[in-house]
DNA sequence: GGAGGCATCTGAATCGATCAAGTAACGTCA
DNA sequence: TGACGTTACTTGATCGATTCAGATGCCTCC
């Protein structure tokens, strides 16, 4: 039995494979009758519109976005922030009835990017130089990142991380602390995690990550203290239970710090959590900052920077369906002073 | 200037179309000398690869699974279990090197189901009678429910709702528990969401909730509770803090329930924490069950259905792609007794 | 009454690949 | 030596639609 196609069903009515196109993609091209009496045909014949693939072999576009997330999906999806970016995707996917390939690529698996049937491509934080990227710019589709990598010919949307960082760093020296333990979340794929020294900072290929630390340590410097005495322990997944356990031995003794930078809210949660099972008080003993604003950060009282990873999901989307031929966008930024920095306590 | 096809490169190295295809999709069938030098031609002029789009329209397949979730794309992926479940789809898509198109789908916007360019679909706990399932149903591509709602012609995947939630109410009750209280998750869209009567349960279009729901009182019953003395709260959204709202008026004076049956983990998790809350001790004055075994349930030691969301999107994925012909398929379920019920306190 | 405009419909070309069948050259083996 | 199988490649048809340049008829307006 053959399949129904335009043509089966303008042959059963002795019009053209044209207008039974139109009847289904251009309903204004001919009369309602003729529209109708094709449209009662088609569902006669168990014809449910135009085959999604021919119409985009030639009309020349997919209706679909891919984007590209790190390999463990899992963890894309089970963190806040990612989520919110996703489901900014989303909402502009759905207005514009379009489509939402998800591509979780690991370092070697470029085949899936190589084949996806797109209209353009979304990257979301891939580690700089991934393999996968070299691939969607020699497709040529339309691409834009969302917080890194930065890549020449692919548009880079993001916050200014640097200057977002430094200003919390200025922030906790302003209230007097001056022993500060950062908290990052991974520079780079490969381990050893734990304390960070300079070359793995420079050498960190998570873009976002390495601004963050970079600002907040020169933000630190500027404000009068040395980035050499400030511990910096690196993390690798975006996890508070990972964060409690980091800083929970570093919480004790008399030097230990009177604030912990965050450079993700998770991290901060997660201090927040340490703390209180260590009964030090926040902010009377310790001063902590995190970074996004996620909804959780918002309930706990959390200082934190806030960003919109709904909007940023959102604008990129946009941006890609409009071709994305742009330059870089910085969105805004906002330092939010809550409840989690407080004084220095006093020896 | 025009774009670099297969006959481009065949004109310049003057071999057939074919053989160019061949040396990208079946490099046995021809010279590994003239594979290597057509390549080197395709990355001379910028060619990556056949378009994905010929390449299925000829083919007949996309190398794409659709995956039908609820619209509110930002609670779907909130939510551990439903993570957990596209995880495991996820899983399966990568291993067999194809594509995972998100499909967020209101009741009205079928327009996308009907449009997508896939080779089958997933359906995802969708309410039963909605719109998309008759569009999918039409297309006659390899279609899958899990967890509902169950159709003619779609294999459904799910456990034995009724008869896991008859343990877990058969397990209570012979802990001694006479006084209980149930929440469940809503079981149809339109609200008002409050105390279930018999007629809301019986309309109940979300298939997972209801059966739960039915398989939970009949288990009262036949363990000798009579299922009209129980209250039965439902919640709109499978969140824990919603929980915590619907329970904690609940939880005092003298003839407050003495066990919480909740038909997700995320309420007993709500119902853990507003326990705490009012200094009542799980399970010496309080008992709960959950229902999933979501990775939270196991750290707060919560007795729960164990059932897998990532072999059930595995499992899922894989009928899809093998054409999705079959039954449905009953999956496992397991009572995990864990720390959250202990004897009914006496008077 | 003729020109122009609009609504409606048609036909051929085209999108970029894969597929099925076929050909030519070369070796093998009875 | 001749039938047969392999390897390496070609030819022509085809997947199912959209696009674009007309053709046709009918109405309007000066």
């Amino acid at each position: 039995m053959p399949r129904v196609t335009l043509q089966t069903i303008a042959d059963e009515l002795g019009v053209s494979r044209t207008t039974v196109s139109n009847a289904f993609s251009r309903p204004d091209q001919l009369s309602p009758q003729l529209r109708d009496r094709i449209r009662s045909v088609a569902d006669r014949l168990g014809y449910t519109g135009p085959d999604p693939v021919a119409r985009s072999l030639r009309s020349g576009r997919t209706g679909v976005v891919g984007v590209l997330v790190r390999e463990q999906l899992g963890f894309v999806l089970g963190d806040p922030y990612s989520r919110d970016f996703l489901t900014g995707v989303a909402d502009v996917i759905a207005r514009e009835e379009a489509g939402l390939l998800l591509i979780p690529t690991g370092e070697g698996a470029t085949e899936a990017v190589r084949t996806a049937a797109v209209d353009g491509f979304v990257v979301f934080t891939l580690p700089d130089g991934h393999a996968a990227v070299d691939v969607l710019r020699a497709r040529g589709l339309p691409t834009v990142a969302a917080d890194g990598p930065q890549v020449d010919g692919v548009p880079l949307v993001a916050i200014d991380e640097r200057s977002a960082a430094g200003e919390v760093a200025r922030h906790v020296v302003g209230a007097g602390h001056e022993r500060l333990l950062v908290l990052t979340l991974r520079l780079d794929d490969d381990g050893p995690f734990g304390v960070v020294d300079d070359a793995r900072l420079a050498g960190g290929r998570y873009r976002v990550i390495r601004e963050r630390l970079r600002g907040a340590l020169d933000g630190l410097a500027a404000a009068g203290v040395d980035p050499a005495s400030v511990e910096v322990v690196e993390i690798p997944l975006n996890q508070p239970a990972l964060a409690v356990e980091a800083v929970t031995p570093r919480l004790t003794g008399p030097d230990r710090p009177t604030a912990v930078v965050a450079l993700t809210d998770a991290f901060a949660l997660g201090v927040l959590d340490a703390a209180g099972r260590l009964g030090l008080d926040v902010p009377a003993d310790l001063s902590v900052t995190g970074f996004d604003d996620i909804a959780a950060a918002g309930e706990a009282g959390l200082t934190t920077v806030r960003q919109s990873g709904r909007d940023k999901g959102r604008l990129v989307a946009e941006l890609v369906l409009a071709g994305a031929t742009g330059e870089d966008v910085v969105m805004a930024h906002e330092l939010i002073r809550r409840d989690t920095v407080g004084p220095a306590p006093r020896r």
